[in-house]
DNA sequence: GACGATGTAAAATGATCGTTTTACACTCCA
DNA sequence: TGGAGTGTAAAACGATCATTTTACATCGTC
């Protein structure tokens, strides 16, 4: 594997694991076994490694979720949580770690934040025929969110309560 | 007002705001203005800090949200938000700074989830009649949880919608 | 066969971390 | 009147922080 992305790979368990402020930079080096030097050739610092793997995070996601229903759609979460785990909204995590005060984090959050909705938004708008409002999507997205959340202490679970949740508003708003 | 009152509420402001572990003792010590002498004399560690702040926050969120319907509690959160600021739920975000490592820590945010969810049982078994299903109940969680999670990036306006989402849910389960 | 790129190991940077200590001032009650 | 209790200010603790530096090894390539 090449290095940067083995940095960055592994710079995303070691945050998700244990934290963005708490990982140190030494702990980082020995799990990725490279030399600091090496380390702050390709990262730069460490907000910008932060910004990296909050960016690649956000690619794989993005594919994860590429489904065209609001059933799979909760799915494909349950299947990331299956194998990344859940410890809750990595991009949030970053969000209250930095108190939102880092730009370069704060923008990858929001960004990350907006193409979420847009992507409900579409699923929803094609399940319902057109006849949802824009309500309806950010009813979904709250599932998703809450369904992320509530995963860490209720478990897989969580997320099939949050997909049958979705289901009725959706068989709803179609009436 | 009494130094561990002042220290504590001081701690849960700067915990809320910059995150537990980017916020330093100094930075405490400071804006608590007292000694790092008095400060460790009331609080312990660090890490008891924290489980004090939680436990407080806990105590005063319950009775935030000592109401009988679902549309009361999604009111509540929505008064919680105006006058808290919304930043994400500090409990798992405890949980998330620490990885879980932390017993004490993990023990408060854990307690304060299950009494939560028990809240909501309550509340949903009796706006339903007890004709309601556990499922229910952890559908309005996760509607709280995503709520809380949502309103950092899109405002208020995520509580109302997860709360027209949650009478929705309970008007089919009347059914 | 010299060169630039890419890597390592390891020490040093100055700042900041959580925590303890030393030395001193005030108040309240016996 | 004197001692326990509670506070302050400020320095010191060793550890760890993010980052840079020095010195050296190994490449593929012209």
């Amino acid at each position: 594997m090449d290095t940067k992305t083995k940095l960055i790979s592994t710079a995303e368990h070691l945050f998700d694991r244990h934290g963005f402020t708490a990982t140190g930079m030494d702990r980082l080096t020995q799990a990725a076994s490279m030399s600091s030097r090496t380390l702050y050739k390709h990262a730069g610092s460490k907000t910008s490694l932060i910004a990296d793997v909050l960016s690649g995070r956000h690619l794989r996601f993005q594919q994860s979720i590429e489904v065209d229903s609001v059933d799979a759609l909760f799915g494909a979460l349950e299947k990331w949580v299956q194998t990344e785990g859940c410890r809750g909204c990595l991009f949030l995590r970053a969000y209250g770690e930095t108190g939102g005060d880092t730009p370069d984090i704060a923008k990858a959050v929001f960004t990350h934040k907006a193409s979420l909705y847009e992507k409900i938004q579409k699923i929803v708008s094609i399940e319902t025929h057109g006849k949802s409002n824009s309500e309806l999507a950010e009813q979904v997205l709250i599932l998703f969110e809450g369904a992320t959340s509530a995963a860490i202490y209720r478990g897989a679970e969580a997320i099939r309560s949050a997909q049958t949740a979705a289901s009725v508003l959706i068989q709803q708003a179609r009436l």
